[in-house]
DNA sequence: TTAGTTGGTTCGCAATCTGAACCCAGCTAC
DNA sequence: GTAGCTGGGTTCAGATTGCGAACCAACTAA
């Protein structure tokens, strides 16, 4: 505020891109995510899922099939004569991870009791637990949120100037912010 | 693996704790996304976020109403007279930022159209674009998901033996896979 | 022949979402 | 002093979506 416009009332409701929304569409909702879990854990098979996740046969059905129309899952056929199909993930799908993983440790960090959290991810190799704080690798060091801006992105201008917008906003203390929200104009 | 169980139906149906699960009851929703999405640019009162958002006002009063109740938002009062209240995000809110990093990251990856992502997040002080991808702090090294490994969690036991386990599964290549669908038993 | 397995679809009822209308307090302009 | 606006809601009827239970189809095993 302070200054000139910052309204807060974004003009545009941006109708091209935001990718967060783009990929609200395929990652749906509740069972969608459910469904990837499982799906990460190796469950692949329409029963598998019914039984582990106690959903509907016809939201089971209804999710798998556009997840595969999306492109997170493959159908493969698995044997013939009965046929049988499973689902599996696509690499599209494999990337969704850090999702799960960044609403599992969000939940671990603030919703798992005092035991703990119900259960750690690690790095394989060395059982070392998993961080998904923010990486520089220009800087080589960790960040927090606060110190995240954004660009127009878009087509070339990559290592440009920072434009400070959209995304941050060090709201943790009260009255004052870094002031990112004048976005346009 | 190989030999027993694998049974890929778990027994059990988490009820003390996935912590997946736990966060998606407080992230409830596209809305709830989306909300929490304006609440990082800094929009932070009910009218900017209807309009921005298009969302009906009876949803958007829930949802800020069971954040509020989770402890995602403080509602704070900006102003008295006429009685004016704003969202803001705590510190528990401002750690969901992973969250919806992932989300527009994978959105800009797999869904961006041929002119590449809509906006770029970078590192604020060097401009550097961010790669949400693992990083172990032991190994110093960044590794993918196909090397995350999980173990019981609670309480104790941490850098103990890796059980592989839940998550991971190289699902890439066909046939082939580490099998870690053995989970408990 | 009967039962079981896997992967679905169909159906009717219940819960949720949605847009439009309404409410209220406190301005502000006429 | 009243009409109209703003900010932050609530209420309501209708459409959409979710849900459980039942059913189907193709096969196998006893």
């Amino acid at each position: 505020m302070s200054t000139a416009n910052n309204s807060a009332s974004a003009p545009q409701h941006q109708p091209p891109g935001c990718s967060i929304e783009a990929a609200l569409e395929i990652v749906r909702d509740r069972w969608t995510i459910l469904i990837l879990r499982d799906a990460f854990r190796g469950i692949r098979r329409f029963d598998d899922l019914r039984r582990d996740l106690e959903i509907p046969r016809a939201i089971l059905a209804d999710r798998l099939r556009s997840l595969v129309e999306s492109g997170v899952f493959v159908k493969r056929q698995y044997q013939q004569r009965p046929e049988r199909f499973e689902y599996r993930l696509t690499p599209m799908g494999m990337e969704l991870s850090p999702i799960l993983v960044s609403l599992m440790q969000w939940g671990d960090r603030w919703l798992s009791g005092e035991e703990g959290p119900p259960r750690l991810l690690v790095h394989e190799p060395c059982a070392t637990e998993i961080d998904m704080s923010f990486y520089c690798w220009t800087c080589e060091e960790a960040f927090s949120p606060t110190q995240i801006s954004s660009q127009p992105g878009a087509v070339t201008a990559r290592a440009l100037h920072s434009q400070p917008a959209l995304h941050s906003q060090p709201v943790l203390q009260e009255g004052d912010l870094k002031n990112n929200g004048a976005t346009e104009s």
